[in-house]
DNA sequence: ATGAAATTAGACTGATCGGTCTATTTTTGA
DNA sequence: TCAAAAATAGACCGATCAGTCTAATTTCAT
């Protein structure tokens, strides 16, 4: 195996923010309890980050990069048609769900918790949502939708919903139903002529539903 | 017309309060503030409700009867089918993110603010949420559906995802995306043969988008 | 009109917060 | 091996927080 290569403080301290951020809320949670959390000194924070703050835009970068990998490297890489890789984005979203230190999403955690009319984090979620919707856009163009922009816009919905209601009842069944109800919108979907893909590829689905 | 009664204190702070935890955070909102955009004394707040953490309370308790209200009162006066009646709860809520104080849910700001293992926020959220859901389940149970828990779960989840997006995008038209999710949600539903609501009232909908 | 009750203004407290500073110890690379 | 760099422990600071207290003022029912 490879060496255990002990984890650095930075990454110590981003680890223990991300959890608590999650778990106990960004203005719940202190400086104090972060480091204990983590391990480290006090001042290792301030060398690193600069600030609390900046420590939750370092959580937020992270949080964008794990969607980022699923849309740009875990579903291209399945072999299977457009509309499938849509649905096993639900599956992506159900593993995250069911890891114990999954407390909801950081970025509805600090929309919530700040300023909604203005300010940095507002902006930056604004920013790194766009970037995930314009990923799952290219999907569902690539899957030959008549109506990309309704079926993104709902589609969106229904992640968001599910990650709501994950947070809230803390059970992970939230990413199956979302499956479910993203199955139904593509079930009623209309496609382009052109590619290969039919409404009948879609009511195939039904059977393949996974785990 | 008639007199208009002044605002009581009482009032004015739950009024302020809700509008300043949604629009700010709760944590971030401090008392001070609360009692400048309410223009009340300090002690005012003290007196009627003893502390931050039970006006809180009484706001969580307010949005949960805006709810009710929709359920028990403006959602049973429509004359129209149980589906229909369903679908016409998403234009109560696009009215709802309309307003030009709308900064999303109190609810699920609580939640995201605190502690997700316990806690009486946590608590308080979850009952109310059951209670809503029970009210949408009936709703459902009316309808016909076959699985009707399945549905609610779905409708459940697209209504919370409404909410984030909303809240997220600040646009309202989140409702109206909303409704067309559970329009394909309805229309992929399997209904009982019993009553005398079949999958054609439903797929005749489509006809009566609103607004 | 009047007295009790409600409301107000604002000083004040103890606790906690994010952040700084200093001195000591540990780690690391040549 | 040994000096430089990194990390540590923990005291400390000013600001802000929720909440208390007192005294003056307003409201309101009789």
């Amino acid at each position: 195996m490879t060496k255990t290569a002990r984890k650095s403080p930075e990454e110590k301290l981003l680890l223990a923010a991300r959890r608590l951020f999650c778990q106990a809320g960004i203005h719940a949670t202190g400086i104090t309890r972060i480091l204990e959390e983590a391990g480290v000194a006090r001042q290792s924070l301030y060398t690193h980050y600069g600030s609390k703050e900046n420590l939750l835009k370092a959580v937020l970068d992270t949080e964008a990069n794990m969607w980022f990998q699923w849309f740009d490297l875990d579903l291209p890489a399945l072999k299977c048609s457009p509309s499938q890789r849509i649905l096993a984005l639900f599956d992506l979203i159900e593993k995250w769900f069911e890891k114990e230190d999954f407390f909801g999403c950081i970025f509805v955690n600090a929309v919530a918790e700040h300023e909604k009319d203005s300010g940095w984090v507002r902006d930056m979620a604004g920013t790194y949502r766009d970037q995930i919707i314009d990923r799952l856009g290219a999907l569902v163009m690539e899957s030959g939708a008549r109506n990309p922009d309704v079926v993104v816009q709902k589609l969106g919905l229904i992640i968001e919903g599910a990650i709501i209601t994950a947070m809230v009842t803390q059970n992970s069944k939230a990413a199956h139903i979302a499956r479910l109800a993203a199955e139904d919108v593509l079930r009623c979907t209309e496609w382009l002529p052109s590619k290969a893909e039919t409404s009948a590829s879609v009511a195939a689905m039904e059977s393949m539903e996974s785990t």
